[in-house]
DNA sequence: GTAATAATTGACTGACTAGTCAATTTATGG
DNA sequence: CCATAAATTGACTAGTCAGTCAATTATTAC
């Protein structure tokens, strides 16, 4: 346990995401974060400056690794469809395994303990998103409404619909929350003209992995 | 300013607001909130316990003020998308004229500073929505999916839209975000066969206000 | 093996905070 | 005017917390 190799700073940053989400930012002490990460008062402080750089770390790793999750395939996808159920498939399977993370994300997505700096370089790393509602929108597959609009609309949506399949343990259900969360967001983004629903829609996945 | 007859009680209530959406609830110091809202500290213990009652007593009033608003004139509607389309301007209206209460109930809607209890009150204050999404299922107008789903859905998207509407100041822009919000969400929540847009759109508004 | 450096420790500090309470002021009713 | 109750005050307490630092231990380079 002592002695470097161990690393304690992952350590820490582990101890201080599933503390932050259950307490708070104010609610957790760094004294109980170096005590459940297993180091002293001090090691926490070595790494990072302040209880503020340690939140803006995690808040940055997090959101990297969400994003990249959420990209996972997408290029695979030849049309807008696909790689929007691509997209909201990555996403909600991200969230269900990852809960304390998705949990951080939304907490901490408008929160004043992250800096503005943070929150730019966070917000970035889903820039590829808005490329492709542009991108829908061109091909008039996507309506023309304003394109960051869409993505929060989006956005939001995909976040309740995580929160609500993780409250439930049967696969189907599960499957069902998520198609009409899909559903839900499929035909308010789509134009006029466009058709309602593919039909193939679970060899949609099988395709892509052949 | 001194003397009763001057409601300190208000003067807290609307002093904590401001503070707890600017500073969150552990930043902000009870000490402070008595001092902006000019009582003294044991004035605020006179009327709430703890800092605890102080926010849910906020949470409450809150969130009885915006169902309220909601609701109006909802049940001079005709059909569900009539109903719809008022909610949608209540509700956008309601957060731009109450930008922090906005803030706040989403802040809080699932924080841990907010007793259970308040927060399953606070719930039921919006449980006609609920009602008024089975009716529209029923009618075949909303898509048959999870009505909690939909309503969740609804709700996300809707505080998505206030916050960005919140960030404009040309009226123009704002009705056009307005719009496009409930577009979406309109899309989102149709069945199968119902017309995708009203023609009569602006006219709504005019025709429950004769 | 040794010197220089990096990592780690935990007691300690100065500042802050929720809530108390005895004293004081203000309203109320006869 | 007076007595009783309600409202208000702010100094005070007991506890907490972010961050420091001098001392100690481990690592690395030669």
């Amino acid at each position: 346990m002592a002695g470097p190799g161990s690393d304690r700073k992952e350590a820490i940053l582990n101890t201080a995401l599933t503390l932050f989400v259950t307490r708070g930012f104010y609610g957790t002490p760094t004294s109980l974060i170096s005590k459940e990460a297993g180091v002293a008062t001090g090691t926490l402080f070595f790494y990072f400056k302040t209880k503020e750089e340690l939140i803006d770390t995690l808040y940055l790793r997090i959101k990297a690794e969400a994003a990249a999750a959420m990209r996972r395939g997408l290029d695979d996808e030849q049309d807008t469809q696909g790689r929007l159920r691509r997209l909201w498939v990555n996403a909600v399977e991200w969230g269900i395994k990852n809960p304390a993370k998705m949990q951080f994300m939304e907490q901490f997505a408008h929160s004043p303990f992250v800096s503005t700096t943070a929150h730019e370089e966070g917000l970035s790393r889903f820039s590829f998103l808005h490329e492709y509602v542009l991108q829908g929108i061109r091909e008039g597959v996507i309506r023309n409404s304003d394109p960051s609009l869409l993505f929060c609309m989006m956005a939001s949506t995909l976040a309740s619909v995580i929160a609500r399949v993780a409250e439930v343990d049967d696969p189907e259900v599960r499957r069902t929350i998520i198609e009409q969360g899909m559903d839900f967001v499929w035909n308010g983004l789509r134009a006029e003209g466009v058709p309602r629903e593919k039909k193939s829609r679970r060899s949609t996945r099988e395709t892509v992995i052949p």
